[in-house]
DNA sequence: AACCCGGGGAA
DNA sequence: TTCCCAGGGTT
């Protein structure tokens, strides 16, 4: 097969560049990297349509992890109430105590340490390392997950699967393509009904039957 | 490894 | 009505 940096990650990031879902609030270069945390555990099995309308209200009231050991827990649970998944309320709240406790308030930049964050696995640790501290790796989620498989026809569950989506993560572009990832998926390579017809990615795409 | 959580939008 | 959503915790 063609180098996937060709076939697969440049042309995403053409297709994102000019289709990509860059209004969402968490995507704001200035987000602290407590508020892109804060984004990621309200988006875990949550549309990003859905959390766009809850967001900014949320980190108006709780921009620090201070903010949310201050507030009643039951305040924070109303917020976000319709996403749905209420427990993250509790989640965020000894999240932000042992950031206090154990990080100087701040985000940690090591991945073991975040794993310590209750709520926190490896996907929203590795997108905590991804758009708040540069680094060009993936995070796989079931967009990612299902792009992935499709395109390079690898087993969905495979540890391969993880390996390979951050051998492909740009230099200097990991955020960037991971938000590439995850719109193209959403809008493009859906669960049901891909848009395969007008899919830029089908020349080389493993599941097309159009590919070499 | 299986099971649970959950409201909301789309098909 | 069913399917699906930037997963993770518990058993």
């Amino acid at each position: 097969m063609l180098n996937p940096q060709r076939s697969f990650v440049r042309p995403l990031l053409a297709w994102h560049e000019a289709n990509g879902r860059h209004q969402l609030p968490w995507r704001d270069p200035d987000r602290s990297a407590f508020e892109i945390l804060v984004a990621e555990i309200l988006l875990q099995r949550t549309t990003a349509a859905s959390v766009a309308g809850a967001y900014l209200p949320v980190i108006a009231r709780y921009p620090s992890p201070e903010a949310v050991v201050a507030a009643h827990p039951e305040a924070i649970e109303r917020r976000i109430a319709p996403l749905g998944l209420a427990k993250r309320a509790e989640f965020i709240c000894r999240s932000a105590e042992r950031l206090l406790a154990r990080h100087s308030g701040d985000v940690p930049h090591r991945y073991e340490d975040l794993l310590g964050l209750h709520g926190v696995g490896a996907y929203t640790a590795r997108s905590v390392l991804i758009h708040a501290f540069d680094e060009d790796i993936a995070a796989v989620d079931t967009n990612v997950r299902r792009l992935i498989s499709r395109f390079f026809d690898v087993p969905p569950d495979s540890r391969a699967l993880a390996r390979l989506a951050d051998a492909l993560a740009p230099s200097q572009r990991g955020s960037e393509f991971q938000h590439a990832m995850l719109d193209f998926a959403a809008d493009v390579c859906t669960a049901s009904t891909p848009k395969c017809e007008t899919c830029r990615l089908m020349e080389h795409c493993q599941s097309s039957g159009h590919a070499d």
